[in-house]
DNA sequence: TCACTCCTTTCACGTCGTGGAACTCGCGCC
DNA sequence: GGCGCGAGTTCCACGACGTGAAAGGAGTGA
């Protein structure tokens, strides 16, 4: 592996979410040699990338978030989508995520019930359905390998998952009925987006079922939001 | 300048806010050579940090936004401060900022009247001055020596400017009448942190002079949220 | 005091990054 | 069509720089 994705690769190491690590976690995480992940550790905390704690642990440093929040694709997303409005058009709290590598990342919402920055399981909402759907043979495989059972409700049959996920790709709306949150409905379809692959999902929830209307407005919306972003 | 420095310096090229780039302006930007310039931007494409477009410029990459999302600083910085509270105790719209390249970044706010992702300029924004005034020499520098007249009564003048961020730094409140945006006062204090340096800038917002009741209520309420920060 | 772990420094080795030169492609201009 | 120009890309010999085993601190618990 050359130096930069070696570097990179740390980054990576704090992707699942962990708020720090210490310097021989991140050397496990990334198998690298504790002095060669020393010098790429101290490499990206100069850089800003990383920030070094009193006791001595690393996290992420505020230079990736400034950096991070500049990268226009979600948020031409999310612009594109118009949350608010549809929010309003349903009478259904709505929100809008990208495939992550450990599930669907909520990167903008409307009506609180999923709130920003939540990351939703793959195989137990609706978001996170739509995304696997057309996720990388390995990453759907692996979510497939050992699906939680998250609520009395939640599927976690592989067969049936896997036929739900194929139905999905031949453009069924993707439905979560309390298989995340015990009392939450969620709908979502994909937004369209470059190569066939959707750009995001969108999804409504509810506290209850989701009536056809506010789904016909849904499929609406992501159809359109996809139109805005084809034109760049 | 080491490998990984460079890599990392083609993603501050972006820095500033443009959308896109093409590799001869990365390569202008950082200085590297195009061959370099290339098999580095081609690393970070792989990795996800950039994004080749249709017409063959970059822009920053969704896994970059998603690993910035997960830096904590930020977030808890915002967490700590309470901004709705803080919103509502005052009567006036509630804004934080962290110090970024170019200015000052909003990274959270209640209230509405400075959105979410704002670059607030460091001369004529209270949170811009409160920022300046702890910053690097070298931004200081910079920011002092062409500062832009956006109002009528934005202060240009560098020997005031300096006069002002010597008080800040003396622990008085920063403000901004007007100065950015007309019929628009800003008032700033800052958030203590780490090595005698502001971890942020909390602010309040209004469209009318901010009373000394609420200025006192945003030195206690940042004054705590520094006391948070400190005990991890 | 010893044993252990984690972090850090050192240094000889050779891999891997380097960037000038050269090639290709597309575009605009005469 | 021919020519010139700039941007992107490939190639390759050179040597700088990254590499990681080994050894040296530093802190902690027994």
């Amino acid at each position: 592996m050359p130096v930069v994705a070696r570097s990179l690769s740390v980054l990576d190491a704090f992707g699942d979410g962990v708020p720090s690590l210490r310097l021989s976690a991140i050397a496990a995480r990334t198998g690298l040699p504790a002095p060669t992940t020393l010098r790429l550790v101290r490499e990206l905390v100069a850089w800003g990338g990383l920030e070094r704690q009193a006791d001595g642990s690393y996290r992420l440093g505020t230079r990736l978030w400034v950096l991070g929040n500049r990268a226009p694709c979600p948020q031409r997303l999310r612009d594109a989508v118009g949350l608010p409005i549809l929010h309003a058009a349903t009478g259904h709290s709505a929100h809008v995520a990208v495939a992550d590598t450990a599930g669907a990342l909520v990167i903008g919402e409307s009506g609180g019930l999923v709130p920003d920055g939540t990351l939703l399981p793959w195989h137990a909402t609706a978001a996170g359905l739509v995304l696997l759907a057309w996720a990388d043979d390995d990453v759907r495989a692996s979510a497939l390998a050992a699906p939680a059972r998250l609520t009395p409700y939640t599927v976690t049959a592989p067969g049936l998952l896997t036929e739900r996920l194929r139905r999905i790709r031949h453009g069924e709306v993707a439905v979560s009925r309390e298989e995340w949150r015990p009392g939450r409905t969620h709908v979502a379809v994909a937004v369209p987006g470059p190569h066939g692959r959707p750009a995001g999902a969108l999804a409504l929830a509810g506290r209850t079922a989701i009536p056809p209307g506010a789904v016909a407005a849904l499929r609406r919306t992501a159809a359109a939001a996809g139109a805005v972003l084809a034109r760049h």
